[in-house]
DNA sequence: CCGATACCTCAACTTCGCTCGAAGTAGAGC
DNA sequence: GCTCTACTTCGAGCGAAGTTGAGGTATCGG
């Protein structure tokens, strides 16, 4: 290499430790379809720069608590060949803008509720929406818990259940 | 049992109903420890009415992306062998207000930089807070996923990876 | 008193998101 | 050319949060 032409591509270690994802995570995210890369005559994985930022949006992603399936939706949604540009993010970031909006005002409103409703006889839920699980947002909301549709958590007010005191 | 004399207490099956949570995943919950049970001659579980609300309490935390053995702990605080008293779950409740505080706190900041933040570079993170998972509450936000510690996608900045346009 | 339905235990299996180890190969520095 | 480290694949295993099924027992309504 001709000196002032750095190597624009990474290694698998260099990525991960620039993401701070451990090798074996990005094998496997690759295995999983949501990132790519090309190889050397010697078989080893070269990634394009831009495949940091695919990482990045990835652990924020899951940090909102979306499954990889459904990330590596929304990635596809990124054109291949070119690189993509902040257009292009904006838009895939758009997909997850629902979501947020959602999560943070049930968030917000448990907050405010919490307390007062677990012990108030609220919280055997049904009109209370703390806990209800019911809008599409929450069953995909944290984590890997597919709950498995149906109404979690619903219907479980109790007239006879009211607490002492 | 004397008509006027409703049974106070559930079978699993009503439990089950009124809660919106499997017979199964309540056996699991009480192995776990996060509630109990006397039995009948027949071996039978009985639940105390009160359980409801610890269902309820349960599905809840889950849905903050708390994980049960946490949950577990939490649950602890109560007293045992007296109902809990609309204090004793507030007590509860408070335990959570730090995590929930600071999720919203993350998921707005998410929210009103996420589509500029990707595209421009910063999600290239290190400054940019929105993807790091260093705080402890990011790390046990959403689900299961207990993100082995270690600075998952921290430094990842970098000045050559420009998008382009 | 009988039968239907709901319950019991226990072990095995599932999904997600990885990690670990073994056995072997590539590539960079001296 | 040699060595050392970083890479390769593959299969197994893990932890969380349950579900499923087999084989057996309670309890309730008629």
């Amino acid at each position: 290499m001709t000196p002032g032409t750095i190597s624009r591509e990474l290694t698998i270690g260099q990525l991960a430790e620039r993401s701070g994802v451990a090798p074996s995570a990005l094998r496997f995210y690759e295995e999983s379809g949501l990132i790519d890369s090309r190889r050397t005559g010697g078989n080893q994985r070269r990634y394009r720069r831009e495949t940091l930022r695919r990482v990045a949006f990835i652990r924020v992603s899951q940090n909102l608590g979306i499954p990889l399936a459904e990330i590596r939706d929304a990635l596809s949604l990124l054109p291949n060949g070119r690189t993509p540009t902040p257009e292009d993010w904006a838009a895939v970031s758009e997909r997850w803008r629902g979501d947020l909006d959602a999560r943070i005002h049930q968030l917000t409103q448990l907050r405010d509720h919490l307390s007062g409703c677990i012990g108030c006889g609220c919280l055997s839920l049904r009109d209370c929406a703390l806990a209800n699980p019911d809008d599409a947002l929450a069953a995909k909301g944290p984590g890997a818990r597919r709950l498995t549709g149906e109404g979690a958590a619903g219907r479980a007010r109790d007239p006879e259940d009211e607490p002492p005191k």
